[in-house]
DNA sequence: AGCGACGTTATTGTATACAAATAGCTTGCG
DNA sequence: CGCAAGCTATTTGTATACAATAACGTCGCT
């Protein structure tokens, strides 16, 4: 895409996720341009691009926040993408084939490796982990899927999420990654199903109880 | 929002929809801007909220097009619609208080006045039908989930598919919302989930078994 | 002191001019 | 005659100036 919108909504983007924009913060376009040393216009599409992907919210007067998740937008967020990940994965069982699967296996040996490690490699967990799932919406083969996969937010809250994780849920994320391998290796959409959504149904609790445990230090 | 984007957006959608720009027509921002009789600024932004919708695809170098549907995208949809808006009503039947029923059941009264009359009035339907289906998904309580269903780009399709109902298929689906409406009379979660999601499947299928007969008789 | 109208200021919307990139054609070479 | 390289024209990307609009503070009135 063009290098100056490209530019910006990379800063912005990041801008939010490191918190030094905190939800509910403002975001004029002018701000935006001068921070990312471009003109409005390149900004303005950044901020269309970061509203419908969520990461920003427009009030009723077009004025533009850093959206500010509820514990209810989490729990849709997560039901949402567990749906569609599911039929995702059911999809993909019945269209894997050699080469993705090793792609797969490959991915999933660098995330057993980032585990593994005597300080989990939180970071590479993520990066590897955010592949795995690429690789199985891509091999569902259903663009309209994979759109709208992409324009739920998967990010900012896996993020959060796996940011975490302690080393038995990053194990246990890895033992279902495991088994979805072997759900299609055997081509088995139900299988694959069942297994993606109690992995995504396991990260919501993962970050729900995560919430409550600070909710209750605070 | 903006008036003079509001108004590009309109206009270059309704284009699409009539078919004066047929899928694979290309749309540029300049033509768009003097068919609109406003500058290409409001038009960028019209064709980029368009290109979220599906309206339009971009090409690998920018350029945009009218979206051409293949029998698989239009699958995609479906599936996914039905799959999302299932589950819509599934929430909805958990919160449907006495003041949506009502409004569901005025519907519904419009739908069938429009559907009883000597020659069905098939544009009536279509505008009850979409509040009807409006009704329930509000009712979900569910932004992402109302946002993702309105970006799956029902409206071409559906209209497509009900330009060429026939009496009694238009008589099934008003069958069908009777059911729905009885099934959220009773909170029945479960029961509201299997009739939406049989409606959509149904919506599919008259819609391909037309394009399989016009196929046919070319 | 409270409340409302008004003016000021900040912010977004739109238009236009220019720069960069891309596609398509033309021309020259093998 | 086919193909490739380069040029031209078209199209999109970016910057900037200006207009419209909404938020905010101030001043005056009751």
């Amino acid at each position: 895409m063009s290098r100056a919108a490209d530019h910006a909504y990379a800063e912005i983007r990041s801008l939010i996720l490191s918190g030094d924009a905190p939800p509910g913060a403002p975001l004029t376009e002018e701000q935006m341009a001068d921070l990312c040393g471009v003109s409005r216009t390149p900004v303005r599409d950044a901020l269309r691009r970061l509203e419908v992907e969520l990461y920003v919210v427009r009030s009723d007067s077009q004025r533009l926040f850093v959206a500010d998740w509820s514990r209810e937008d989490v729990d849709e967020m997560f039901t949402l993408r567990g749906m569609l990940e599911a039929h995702a994965a059911a999809r993909a069982a019945r269209r894997f084939d050699a080469i993705a699967l090793d792609a797969l296996r490959d991915c999933n040996a660098a995330i057993e490796r980032a585990v593994g490690e005597a300080t989990p490699d939180i970071a590479g967990f993520l990066d590897a982990n955010r592949i795995f799932h690429r690789i199985i919406v891509e091999t569902a083969q259903s663009p309209r899927l994979a759109a709208t996969l992409a324009t739920l937010v998967e990010q900012p809250v896996v993020r959060r999420t796996a940011l975490h994780y302690g080393r038995e849920q990053l194990a246990q994320s890895a033992q279902e990654h495991r088994e979805l391998i072997t759900a299609f290796e055997a081509h088995d959409a139900d299988w694959a199903h069942g297994v993606m959504s109690a992995h995504i149904r396991r990260a919501f609790h993962a970050f729900a109880s995560h919430v409550a445990t600070r909710a209750s230090a605070v």
